[in-house]
DNA sequence: GCGGGCATTGTAAACGTTTACAGTCAAATT
DNA sequence: AATTTGACTGTAAACGTTTACAATGCCCGC
């Protein structure tokens, strides 16, 4: 099946020229008569001759690999930011390769090993992590890594690792959210987030209360700790279970469209007239949740837009060394029906 | 930032022993003494070394590195499929890097050449193709590539491209939903299909047509090209524009969960009611499907599966030359609220 | 004491490129 | 006519490993 491939020195021996003019041919350079040119081109067309990347990569010390580590690229929100950083790799002639860290998997030195290993061009980091106690140590594992390559990060600044990072401030949203609620004329509201101790779990957790007691409003919680629909689901069943119905919440906020799709087909299931019986609003704003029934109201997070600045800034690591920094982006309010501000409006039929 | 990495002679020279010595203490060779193979491996710990894997491909003519073909890693589909062959791969100590196909974009000899270049161990190729007269000529394209490594197709097996292929038979699936709808009592049914003349969706309308004829049953189609929820929506908008209310069918089949969900909006959001005013049927049976409202019936499509046998497949020429063969696995349709058979039974609350 | 066998280690070639440097040759300059 | 120039091309080292083969030294049986 794989023919054994020609190298350069089959090319340069039937050309009749040496190695380092095919090669010189190869990379377009000046100072090569128009005569050999042709002659050597017409003998790399001949086999379809391609120059072995692995060979040149170990001389050039560069794979033109990035790394890319992140929890799941079945999670769409992951998959946004992937696919965004791959297609800017791609544009600049990088190939990437996805290392996943499974939600809650312990990061461990063997897991960056693989990374040094490969002699990785630089590493996109985009994940959850635990502040200080992480007993994953996921700061002194990232800075190891740092010791052999660029970092960037899509995620809150890591404690302890100095690293260019993008991130959306998901506090200054949950503020927003609450506001939005609040200006509605939501008393009792609830915030159904996760039990994992992370950063961005964290910053959303604190973005809620805060805003609630400055509106001297009614914060009751729900943490799960698995972030599926499924979850969602459990999440708000159990929420409802445990409150008297009298003292039910009026208004959900869901700590991501994805267990907000769990959410709002239990709150279907048990009957509620969504939005006036409970409005709900997630975060994320992923392609399914202008789809849900009703809409989902949400916070905008630019994945894409995160992927695509991030490779960017790893590849011109690459030319200049680029001092790090942080660059905050603010989320936006997507105000669609499930709150019940914006009234559905059907689409007529004729 | 990037510290230069010890060589292996760094080690060799500081442990007081040969290169050699040392390659044959990290393959864990049998012939090294108990006290030269402590000593070398304290070198090892002491810098932390990592043999760089580059150098090792180039002698062992292997990158460990599989390429995977597919159109996009945003769609659940297909991230479902490299998801799975991606923990398989790594399993096998593999690496997996994503080539892009965007959707409809050409095929070109520059893409594969990108493959070949890589020297990739072998491929996977997953995504639509036009059949025969393809514009592209993806066969042909595929034909070279596979002259160079091994390849494994998780579609409807490609003309001319004989290889291990592995897929789901929707043709049979589309009989199955179509005689479900029919059990139910269904006259009159709409398939919302796509434009693209791929072999997968060719397959679906055949299906389709074939069994609503055995049936004599009232088939309407309504295509559009480009899979999204938003492209959902507008099919059925123009189809119950295009069709006299009194003829409209009672029961939609859609191409792809994806589609479905914009469908259902548009059903909401005409004001009727599902399952009664209209069936619907999606195929897939993605994350969210069990999540809609009313929950889709849907066929299911081990893509999870697909993935990882792919990938066990494809490793496993590494070491034994497969003859080629195809693996048609069979769709199971999952019935759920949406097509009116099952009625959705709200969990209680106490 | 000597050859054979064995365990261990070293030597050197090989993998397929790129590139600094040196060389060649013809044209241009003096 | 000798020298300089410049365009072009070849030589060889280098990148960091692995591995076939050779070499060493030791123990054993004779």
């Amino acid at each position: 099946m794989a023919s054994a491939s020609k190298t350069i020195l089959d090319i340069a021996q039937e050309a009749g020229v040496s190695a380092a003019t095919v090669s010189r041919v190869l990379s377009d350079h000046p100072n090569v008569s128009k005569k050999t040119h042709a002659q050597v081109r017409a003998v790399i067309e001949k086999y379809n001759y391609k120059p072995n990347s692995i060979a040149r990569g170990l001389l050039q010390k560069s794979s033109r690999t990035m790394g890319v580590i992140l929890p799941s690229i079945t999670h769409p929100y992951y998959a946004a930011i992937f696919s965004a950083a791959q297609d800017e790799a791609n544009r600049n002639d990088y190939v990437v390769q996805i290392y996943r860290l499974a939600y809650n998997a312990k990061i461990t030195d063997e897991f960056v090993d693989k990374l040094i290993e490969r002699r990785l061009d630089g590493v996109l980091f985009s994940g959850g992590f635990v502040e200080a106690t992480d007993p994953n140590n996921l700061p002194a594992v990232l800075m190891r890594l740092q010791r052999y390559m660029p970092i960037v990060t899509i995620c809150p600044p890591i404690p302890g690792l100095s690293c260019i990072n993008i991130y959306t401030d998901l506090e200054l949203g949950l503020r927003k959210v609450v506001r939005h609620l609040g200006a509605l004329g939501h008393r009792r509201i609830a915030f159904i987030g996760a039990t994992d101790e992370t950063r961005s779990v964290g910053d959303r957790e604190r973005g809620f209360f805060d805003e609630m007691q400055k509106l001297g409003l009614d914060a009751i919680t729900q943490p799960e700790n698995i972030h599926t629909p499924q979850m969602g689901a459990m999440a708000v069943l159990r929420l409802l279970q445990r409150v008297e119905r009298r003292e039910w919440p009026t208004a959900l906020i869901v700590i991501n469209d994805l267990m907000a799709l769990g959410v709002l087909r239990q709150l279907h299931a048990m009957g509620l007239r969504l939005p006036d019986d409970m409005a709900v609003v997630g975060c994320d704003n992923q392609f399914f949740s202008a789809f849900t029934e009703p809409p989902l109201t949400t916070l905008e997070v630019d994945t894409e837009g995160h992927g695509r600045s991030a490779m960017q800034l790893l590849l011109r690591t690459k030319d200049a060394e680029t001092p790090p920094f942080t660059q905050v982006r603010e989320p936006v309010l997507i105000v669609r029906a499930s709150c019940g501000a914006d009234k559905p409006r059907p689409q007529k039929q004729s």
